[in-house]
DNA sequence: GGCTCTTTCGTTTTT
DNA sequence: CGAAAGAGCC
């Protein structure tokens, strides 16, 4: 077996594979076999008898990392992958969580808040609290809430700088009582919950730390800080548990959500990282195109070091396509894309990257309007669908009726003539007793009792009718009984609600045949070790969720796919992040401007402009055959044309590297001054370039913005690109006043936008 | 209770 | 500019 195992391995990705007992930093480049690389050292240690199947954690980010390396290994192991311990933070601490949940102070049905459902918690604490939701907006104070959690810190443990931070710390403990009171934890609580309980409890620590011989961490950098520490109780430093850290500082592009790049500093010192193995060697682009990511990412200072090295050859340059506008941009890439798809690329392959989700609407419209097909990436996932939640609350209700969130969400909907004035009868009834909104019915008397009694009896027989019932059965029966259903079909433009909820009575038909929830799907029996000091045998088979309470953590924990309109041969579109993890033969990335990307907002945080090169470098090691590049000189953007100039990541691509395909100019004003079509025409001397091509029904393109004059005669225009001995390169904005009093609002690359006097400053015209 | 008008706001978002 | 959320009206 093992000389299959390890066969192929290059001598990197074999020194990790067979690594001893130790801990190990592995910096794993875009491309360099990184899957590979963990599924094969499980492998390898299962299969040399170092470790048994319970002795090993595997943690991964995302639902579909975790899928991934389920799927791999249960195609090299005759073990039931099923029971072990792989999965992402959330999902394994929510295993843990219905484990232990007694010790964790949880109710055994909780149920996990998603984001919306928190935002929806947190408002309801901040009025019943009395507070101003123009102050204390819900969303910047659930932001508040998860940030504090992923510190580690409980209400408690902040110590408020201002009155604000004090009220947000009272309503950050309003929310945690209410959710106790609840039942619900929300995706920070999963992590803080088990990080407290490990921490507290000495025995189940020992327990688990006797367990996990072997701890895989995958996306090692996009951990935080509470990720880490969870970590090192799970694993302890300088123990005989090993841990594999897999990661790439320069692929680290999620600290704005809190994830710490220096853990991947703190993890070679606290565990004793021996040496630091680097998988340089990149299975997926050409030379071209890794010269351009390696050059990039040397502008950044704090990194670990890596270059990528390729073994094919150096391929085709990378093209880059100055327009004239973002209309004339998403032309050339619809262009690009055709004569791609006509020379053999799949469309699938095609992808057409953006920093922002607002810059999809230009390209979509041009390959809408060329009838391509495309899909875009982004935007409501399955189970966030209206519709669906709706359904979920109702079954969520069937699990657990002390769950206000969903109670709330479908008290009235459908609509049952529970106005908002019962509803806050009722909550005033709750708060009083401290109980539940279900529990609190009885209390509201009259013909708004009656009506929230029929709701109870409502969701009291679809309990009944539903006892005993395979979980297809449950869902369906709920989303006829609820009236949901009934009320979509009368709806005139229901339909796709409609199909949306047979859609999940599809899913939880599939869900528990695929998914094996139910008796075999709990974790492996108490390992080898038998059980820890204290502990009861059956400590880790945990309880046995029934199929509705898997189906519903199912749809909490895994949002599902963006969108479904899966099949069809289509052009991808999305934003450089959602690429991550994925690989195309030909990728187009649009909008590089200043401004744009790196984006302004962005420079504003510490590190900012590293994050956006590191960005930069995942988009551009997305490429297998071919990058494409293109900006707009002229951009809609919040409904004003905006003026910008070119991104200063291309100033840091080499140019060996690069075929502009439009001249390369001082700054993007001087478009202008060129005649519209010579872009065209020098289009890297390609015959298409000039013509309308006939498949295309994509507009003629419309005259370049006509430079607006200006009363004054400084000579200079809106649009016009401009030098100054300090900023550098700018463009103008606009221009006020007159003679000596005239100024002009440039925006520069690096220094931002000034108003300078034309009196005074120095601006010379490019 | 549900529709329409008005206001506001605009970076990325694994769970 | 265009989406989304809230206010106000029927």
């Amino acid at each position: 077996m093992n000389s299959t195992l390890l066969d192929h391995l290059n001598p990197e990705q074999l020194a990790a594979v067979t690594l001893g007992d130790e801990s190990a930093l592995i910096l794993a480049g875009a491309g360099s076999g990184k899957t590979r690389v963990l599924t094969t050292r499980i492998a390898w240690l299962l299969s040399q008898g170092r470790v048994g199947p319970g002795g090993v954690m595997a943690v991964t980010f995302t639902n579909k990392a975790a899928k991934e390396m389920l799927t791999r290994l249960a195609a090299m192991l005759p073990y039931n992958v099923r029971g072990m311990w792989i999965g992402t933070f959330h999902g394994l601490c929510h295993r843990f969580l219905r484990s232990h949940w007694k010790a964790a102070g949880l109710p055994q049905g909780f149920q996990i808040l998603d984001v919306s459902d928190s935002v929806a918690a947190v408002k309801r604490v901040i009025k019943a609290m009395n507070l101003d939701e123009e102050r204390y907006v819900p969303k910047a104070v659930a932001h508040f809430i998860a940030h504090a959690k992923e510190r580690a810190e409980r209400p408690g443990d902040i110590d408020p700088r201002d009155a604000q931070e004090r009220v947000l710390v009272e309503i950050y403990a309003a929310y945690e009582a209410q959710c106790q009171r609840e039942g619900v934890v929300d995706f920070a609580e999963l992590m803080l919950r088990t990080y407290e309980l490990m921490r507290d409890d000495a025995a189940l620590r020992s327990h688990y730390q006797q367990r996990f011989r072997h701890v895989l961490v995958d996306e090692f950098q996009d951990t935080n800080t509470l990720q880490y520490a969870w970590l090192k109780l799970f694993a302890a430093p300088r123990s005989s548990q090993a841990v594999m850290a897999v990661g790439d500082d320069d692929q680290s592009i999620y600290a704005f959500r809190g994830a710490v790049v220096a853990n991947m500093h703190a993890f070679e010192r606290d565990y004793g990282v021996r040496q630091l193995i680097k998988l340089e060697e990149n299975y997926r682009s050409c030379g071209h195109i890794l010269d351009a990511a390696n050059h990039l990412i040397g502008h950044n200072e704090r990194r670990l070091g890596k270059t990528l090295r390729t073994a094919a050859g150096q391929g085709e340059m990378l093209r880059v396509f100055e327009a004239p506008s973002d209309f004339e941009e998403a032309r050339w890439v619809l262009e690009e894309a055709h004569a791609q798809h006509r020379a053999g690329t799949p469309r699938a392959q095609l992808a057409v990257l953006y920093r922002s989700n607002a810059q999809s609407r230009v390209i979509e419209s041009a390959l809408f309007n060329a009838g391509v097909p495309y899909r875009v990436y982004g935007g409501l996932r399955f189970f966030e669908r209206a519709e669906i939640k709706h359904a979920l609350a109702y079954l969520r209700l069937l699990e657990n009726p002390n769950d206000d969130t969903s109670f709330l969400r479908v008290v009235n909907f459908p609509a049952r003539a529970i106005g908002a004035r019962s509803v806050e009868a009722l909550q005033d009834a709750a708060r009083a007793s401290g109980r539940s909104l279900w529990q609190s019915v009885s209390a509201v008397t009259g013909r708004a009792g009656a009506a929230l009694a029929g709701f109870v009896k409502l969701v009291e027989d679809l309990r009944a009718a539903t006892e005993g019932q395979t979980l297809k059965q449950i869902v369906e029966c709920v989303v006829e009984g609820s009236g949901l259903a009934a009320h979509y079909r009368s709806d005139k433009d229901g339909s796709e609600r409609l199909e949306n909820l047979d859609e999940l009575i599809t899913a939880a038909e599939s869900f528990v045949t695929q998914e094996g929830f139910g008796r075999d799907a709990v974790a492996l029996p108490v390992d080898e070790l038998g059980p820890g000091p204290g502990l009861t045998p059956d400590l880790e088979t945990g309880e046995i969720m029934s199929p509705l309470a898997a189906f519903l953590t199912h749809a909490s924990l895994e949002a599902g796919e963006h969108q479904a309109q899966a099949g069809q041969d289509a052009v991808q579109l999305m934003t450089i992040h959602a690429a991550k993890g994925l690989e195309f033969d030909v990728v187009f990335l649009t909008g590089l401007e200043e401004g744009l990307f790196p984006n302004d907002r962005a420079l504003e945080d510490h590190d900012g402009l590293e994050e956006e090169r590191r960005l930069m470098y995942v988009a551009i090691t997305r490429a297998r055959k071919q990058l494409m590049l293109s900006l707009a000189q002229t951009r809609m953007l919040h409904g004003q044309t905006r003026y910008h100039l070119r991104s200063r990541f291309l100033d840091e691509l080499p140019e060996a590297s690069l075929k502009w395909l439009s001249p390369k100019q001082g700054g993007f004003g001087s478009g202008f001054q060129q005649p519209y079509a010579s872009a065209w025409q020098r289009g890297g001397g390609s015959a298409r370039a000039a013509q309308q091509p006939a498949w295309s029904h994509a507009a003629p393109p419309p005259p370049p913005p006509p430079p607006r004059k200006t009363e004054h005669d400084s000579g200079l225009r809106v649009g016009q690109a401009v030098f100054h001995n300090k900023f550098g390169e700018g463009a103008v904005l606009a221009i006020e006043g007159q003679g000596a009093d005239a100024r002009a609002h440039i925006q520069f690359g690096r220094h931002g936008s000034k108003w300078l006097a034309l009196a005074v400053a120095k601006l010379t015209p490019i």
